[in-house]
DNA sequence: TATGAATGAGGTTTCATTCAT
DNA sequence: AATGAATGAAACCTCATTCAT
């Protein structure tokens, strides 16, 4: 703990409050996870945290602050850093796309957590607005700008065909989406092979993109 | 009323009793819907349907009864008739693929109660695996054989080309999932044209699965 | 059915009324003595009785009246013929004496019934009162009435010693209750050797009365 | 409070916190003997003790919970003292025999909160078997050693007779028993002399004990 | 008489929240 | 900052009782 005994003691203790606000953050985000927003208690919260029953409350005066605050946390480092400019590079747009929607699958159909977060703001949402608006701006459309400028991207370079999926290119997402919440229910039971499933995927949505005899031409 | 006082008194009775349990059932889901189901109370849900309070208990003995009854009714009649043999006519496949994805649309993304029912097993699945298990067996097996169906005949009938889809062809389903959700928790602030939607998604199908080449008709 | 019919229609129907009257309070004996007053569930002795749940409340309007009737209607015919001039043979007293107490162990220490009944007596007592009094007056008044004519006869004819129980004859019957309750509360698990029991009981209470050194006399 | 305040915050706290059990276990015992198990209710228990609502349930989790530390804590102390060695004096054991019967009617027949637990007990008894062998074990088992415990030495020492009694020596106790259930449900309308009663009792069973002819001594 | 659907008071239990320490 | 005893509103559930048929 040397770390820690150089620094004063004053921000030594707000350090030591900010990581047990994370870690009945953590507690929480399990227990609501596991027991619904409703269903959880405060007291196994703190158990979970292994801090006394009215810890919590000192951090977040109601169970809804903390609600929020545990999706808050979670959502926004886990998509802020969606890149926005994949277009960077000058890969074939194909390639962009592919590894753009790679990387979705990872951090969604194949993360646990995001699973849970998105089954939480879709129960709870319509009693928490400010989360739904939330997760639109921080994710949805940032998703959205991604994917429509990739297929406008592939058009300008005459790769992909015109289409009026640019106006709504979330629609290639749409079986991202699906493939999360069915593991997240039925993964257990009849569980997708994700890697074939991403495959077919990649292959209906490039090849309805793409151009069509005129590869040569252009 | 002619058709009830034909009947015996008992039956009669029993009719009606069958018809308030209906009424029961319908409150109950309003509940469920606005509040989940731990937010639901029972009294509320017998205010709505203008019974007393223990009416609720007299047919459904817990409150899990009574929802594992509101969503298993609401499940059933609404997807059962899916229609599997859409391929009975002669009409060109995609034909058959846009009708049948139009369908899938009206029933699922235009239609709020459908929408519900989806939240309310997202968000209570992990509590009422009974609920999950139906859903798939009665819902999701039949859309994928929908569309493997779909999927099958188009590549032989030479319309569609050979592709790794016929493994997962519910990916079609992805987008029209995608909507549902979105209209259940964005539609209020950030509602989608629908119609619009709909043409790009059938246009990315349509094009990602036709056979190459051989539009010689075109 | 001949002795049936053969009686008018309107009595034939009353006696039938009288036995599902029967069959209620023998239910309601079942339930009562298997969860006490308050935990027996009306509706378990319509179902034990083999009728509707309304029936019950039709021959006795509250709950607190089955309760009374089911006692009354076994106390009564189970005591009030207890024979208070065993005095009338001429045998010696202490055969009276030591049938009369065989007589009482049979009716109340081996009779799981009689338990029940004082079980649930002793349990409910305070919120009957009319019970308990009309326990006094039909068994126990007669109970002591017959040790004491016992004791008394015994002492009349030099048979038993002068002694001050003639005023508390009912103590000999302690043991009597004693066993009986024994047997309804530990009988399961650490069961009395009743016959045994008796013939200790007997042997004190018969060389507790009889006249000393004065055997060789008679 | 000089003695309080000498000791650390939290063990004074945890202090208080049992002394507040105490006071519920015994408003307890007020409501379930006045009202019965299941007719008692935990509100009126709370206020009796003047505390909230909440907190009985926080001490025991269940209502049948708190039944039993009631019921418990007052069968425990009452009755381990027990002195089975009453024969460690030298005195005539038919003294000993007589002053430890006056001690049982003491405690039992002259103790309404032994009354009351007495009625508990046979009145929930078989809801409750761990309580009927609890006692068994505490109370019962302890009685009858004593009683045999007497006679035996009574015969040893050639005060009393040999008799089959020492095989049930708590037959003696048999109207002591009879005696306390008599004062609780009779006691108010039939009271009994307890004192004559008593003698009466001793006259019976010493001179049903004592050895006949031997009376030289005397 | 007999049925059983319907009522609603009332009980146990849970748990977010408060607060003295 | 942290604890955990204490509060009390509110929910689920039970069940005696009523009553239309």
């Amino acid at each position: 703990m040397a770390s820690r005994s150089g620094q004063p003691a004053a921000s030594r203790r707000r350090l030591e409050a900010e990581e047990r606000k994370g870690e009945i953050l953590d507690a929480a985000f399990e227990e609501f996870s596991l027991r619904g927003y409703a269903g959880a208690r405060l007291e196994d919260v703190a158990v979970r945290a292994g801090v006394a029953k009215g810890l919590p409350h000192f951090y977040f005066k109601r169970k809804s602050d903390l609600f929020c605050a545990v999706l808050r946390r979670i959502i926004i480092p886990t998509w802020t850093d969606l890149a926005e400019s994949a277009t960077a590079s000058d890969a074939p747009t194909r390639e962009v796309l592919s590894s753009t929607l790679r990387e979705m699958y990872r951090r969604l159909a194949a993360n646990k957590k995001a699973q849970e977060v998105m089954r939480l703001l879709i129960a709870e949402g319509p009693r928490f607005p400010e989360l739904v608006e939330l997760y639109y701006h921080e994710v949805l459309k940032r998703k959205i700008a991604i994917w429509t400028q990739i297929v406008k991207r592939g058009i300008q370079r005459g790769e992909f065909r015109e289409t009026p999926l640019v106006k709504h290119a979330q629609i290639i997402h749409g079986p991202v989406f699906m493939a999360a919440i069915w593991q997240a229910l039925w993964g257990k039971n009849h569980g997708l092979d994700l890697d074939a499933w991403i495959e077919s995927h990649l292959d209906l949505v490039l090849h309805g993109l793409e151009r069509k005899g005129g590869r040569t031409k252009r």
